[in-house]
DNA sequence: AACGACACCAACCGCTCCGTG
DNA sequence: GCACGGAGCGGTTGGTGTCGT
C-alpha cells in the first residue's frame, strides 16, 4: 500500500501498558451503551486515553462478556491441537471453534504449553512408522513430525476418506465443538450495540474491583450463559454502580 | 532469604485484508 | 482500478509470578 501509513494514533498522547479497573469500566460502560462501531474514535468518545487498537484488543481478549477465563480443559487443549493441525497458525479461525476463548489466549496456550508438549512427546515416541526422520536437532522438524502423526490420528478418528467438516458430529470431541459452535450465534450478539446484557463472570479483576465496594455477586466462572436471561435487573444495578464508580 | 531461570499472559507492533470513495 | 483508512490477525515482547537452587 503505497506511501506507508500514518500511525493509528499519536503514541505520545495515549496511555500504554496494563489497563486499570477504571479504564476497563469506562470501556465496558461505553461499549454497552454505544457499541463499538468505530474503534478509532471510541477512545475519544469514551474519554479513554488509549489507542483504538488497544481498546479493541482489551475488549476482545479480556472484557468481552463471553470470554471464558481460566485454564484450558484437556478437551479444549486437544481441540486446539487438532484444529491447529487443520488450520495452522490461524488463531482466529481456531478461536472461532472454541467459544469463550480468544485467538490471543489460544496462541499463548499453544506457545507456552501445547507446542512444548507436542515436541516432548515426539521425542519420546518418534514417528518412525511413517518413515519420517524426526531429528532432535531441529525442534520444528520434530514438531512437524508429530503434527503429521496427530493429523493421521485425527483423520483416522474422523473416519477414513471423510472431510473434517462432513464428519464432525461422528466424533464425540468434534461433536463437542459443534455444541460450542451453537453458542457462537449468541455470543456474536454481544458485539451488537443495542444489546444491553452483561454477564457477571467475565473478568475477575473487574468483579473483584466491584465486589470491593459493592456486593454484586458474580456467578461461578464456569456456569454457562443459560442463566443470564434473567439478569436484566442485575445489569441495571451494575450500570448504576459503574456510573457511581466513575464519578 | 536471595537470586536466577523459567512459565505464563496481557499488550504492543506491524502487516494484510477489506470496504469505501 | 486505485488510494486510503479502519479492522483484524499473527508474531513478538515485556512484566510478573512461580519454582528450584
Amino acid at each position: 500500500m503505497g506511501k506507508g501509513r500514518a500511525p493509528c494514533c499519536d503514541k505520545t498522547k495515549v496511555k500504554r501498558g496494563p489497563w486499570s479497573p477504571e479504564e476497563d469500566l469506562k470501556l465496558i460502560s461505553f461499549i454497552q451503551k454505544f457499541g463499538h462501531e468505530n474503534w478509532r474514535s471510541l477512545p475519544k468518545q469514551s474519554g479513554l486515553l488509549r489507542c483504538g487498537k488497544s481498546c479493541r484488543l482489551r475488549w476482545i481478549n479480556y472484557l468481552r462478556p463471553d470470554v471464558k477465563r481460566g485454564n484450558f480443559t484437556a478437551e479444549e487443549e486437544e481441540t486446539v491441537i487438532k484444529l491447529h493441525q487443520n488450520y495452522g497458525n490461524k488463531w482466529s479461525r481456531i478461536a472461532s471453534q472454541l467459544p469463550g476463548r480468544t485467538d490471543n489466549e489460544i496462541k499463548n496456550v499453544w506457545h507456552t504449553r501445547l507446542k512444548k508438549r507436542l515436541v516432548q512427546s515426539s521425542e519420546t515416541s518418534p514417528c518412525s512408522s511413517n518413515s519420517v526422520s524426526c531429528g532432535k536437532e531441529d525442534k520444528s522438524q520434530a514438531e512437524g513430525c508429530l503434527n503429521k502423526k496427530i493429523s493421521q490420528d485425527f483423520t483416522t478418528s474422523v473416519s477414513s476418506g471423510g472431510s473434517y467438516n462432513s464428519n464432525q458430529e461422528d466424533d464425540p470431541k468434534i461433536g463437542l465443538l459443534f455444541k460450542y459452535s451453537a453458542f457462537n450465534d449468541i455470543i456474536q450478539e454481544v458485539d451488537k450495540p443495542d444489546l444491553l446484557e452483561i454477564p457477571f463472570d467475565s473478568d475477575p479483576d473487574i468483579w473483584g474491583f466491584l465486589d470491593s465496594s459493592n456486593s454484586l455477586q458474580q456467578s461461578g466462572a464456569n456456569e454457562f450463559r443459560a442463566e443470564q436471561e434473567s439478569d436484566e435487573d442485575e445489569v441495571k444495578k451494575w450500570f448504576k454502580h459503574m456510573e457511581s464508580e466513575l464519578e
